[in-house]
DNA sequence: CATCAGGGCCCTG
DNA sequence: CAGGGCCCTGAT
């Protein structure tokens, strides 16, 4: 599909703002729906159906931050619509967040300040929907980072859009309830495994309107946490995941994975990944940062993996066996 | 070659 | 509440 129609739109999001750390989280792998340069990013979104996309130009600076945002899509937009994509940006990237508080409070933390001090401006956030980052949450399960990556392209390959536009070719979500006419078999064939059932159910859920993102987001965390729970295919470990990125709550910390366990276990402890700190222990480490431990964690992962954009991290590579 | 453990979750006993 | 089964893939 080709995106020929702009609409340029300016963003003047709080301050301070950092473009590159809060539009590229180089732990978010990558495939094939998003491109990012420094002061650049695209990627495609689905917005009510209607797939576009997006190239975001840096024109500021972290003090006085400015956002250029231009929109690509097939004929011309409704203003109601480019309205409410614009706050769906913000509330996905968390461009009104005011961090003061937090830095405030971390000021003497002797591995928090350096880290934020380099990071100043990064915002925490995601790019997708609830439908979407289910469907990604799904084929993270159990899998190394190479098979997740493998399984979402698949995905996106056989059921989303290609998009075209400033010369990029970037593959666009599907709708929920998307999946209403592809068998589980079919999803299979994918080699997505038993992970095909999951994505089924959930595409059913949708599809049936028995749940809306938009009313969770107004809803308190134990809601959201059990509405979520009742979702086949996600437990403890997505839904942690979803309430950080999705729901924007920086205060929950309730779960480490084994991977992620070996990983903080170097980082703050400095232990030897085959010999990981109980999670328990990591959990009480984080009590420290109080209401924005979560957050204080993103920030020294996030600290990590811009690292390794740079230089070599033999023990990380280890981990994350890409 | 065969075996095994993953960036979990569901179901059973 | 512990433990088996599920999928594919790359490492050993």
């Amino acid at each position: 599909m080709n995106l020929n129609v702009t609409d340029k739109i300016e963003i003047t999001p709080s301050t301070p703002f950092a473009f590159d750390p809060t539009f590229h989280k180089p732990d978010h792998f990558t495939s094939g729906d998003n491109l990012w340069e420094p002061g650049i990013r695209w990627q495609t979104l689905n917005w009510q159906g209607m797939p576009v996309g997006i190239k975001f130009t840096s024109e500021g600076t972290i003090d006085e931050p400015k956002i250029s945002m231009m929109v690509f899509s097939e004929a011309q937009l409704p203003h109601d619509f480019v309205d409410s994509l614009i706050s769906e940006i913000r509330y996905r990237y968390n461009l009104d967040l005011d961090l003061s508080d937090f830095y405030k409070r971390s000021q003497k933390d002797a591995m928090l300040a350096p880290v934020i001090e380099k990071l100043r401006g990064m915002r925490p956030g995601h790019p997708s929907s609830l439908y979407e980052y289910l469907i990604i949450g799904v084929v993270l399960q159990n899998a190394s980072v190479r098979r997740s990556i493998q399984m979402f392209q698949v995905l996106l390959e056989n059921y989303g859009t290609l998009l075209e536009f400033d010369g990029k070719e970037l593959w666009c979500f599907w709708n929920p309830g998307g999946l209403q006419n592809v068998s589980e078999e079919e999803l299979r064939a994918l080699k997505i495994g038993y992970r095909a059932k999951f994505i089924k159910k959930i595409d059913d859920y949708f599809s049936k309107g028995l749940i809306d993102e938009q009313t969770l987001r107004n809803q308190d965390r134990e809601t959201q946490m059990r509405e979520l729970l009742k979702l086949y295919g996600v437990g403890p470990a997505t839904v942690w995941y979803l309430l950080f990125d999705v729901f924007h709550h920086w205060d929950f910390f309730n779960h480490i994975s084994p991977w992620e366990q070996k990983i903080y276990s170097k980082l703050f402890f400095d232990r030897d990944p085959e010999n990981p700190v109980p999670v328990e222990k990591l959990l009480k480490h984080f009590e420290r940062y109080g209401k924005y431990k979560q957050l204080a964690v993103h920030y020294i992962w996030e600290d990590l993996f811009w690292k390794r954009e740079t230089e070599h991290i033999p023990w990380l590579e280890e981990e994350i066996r890409i």
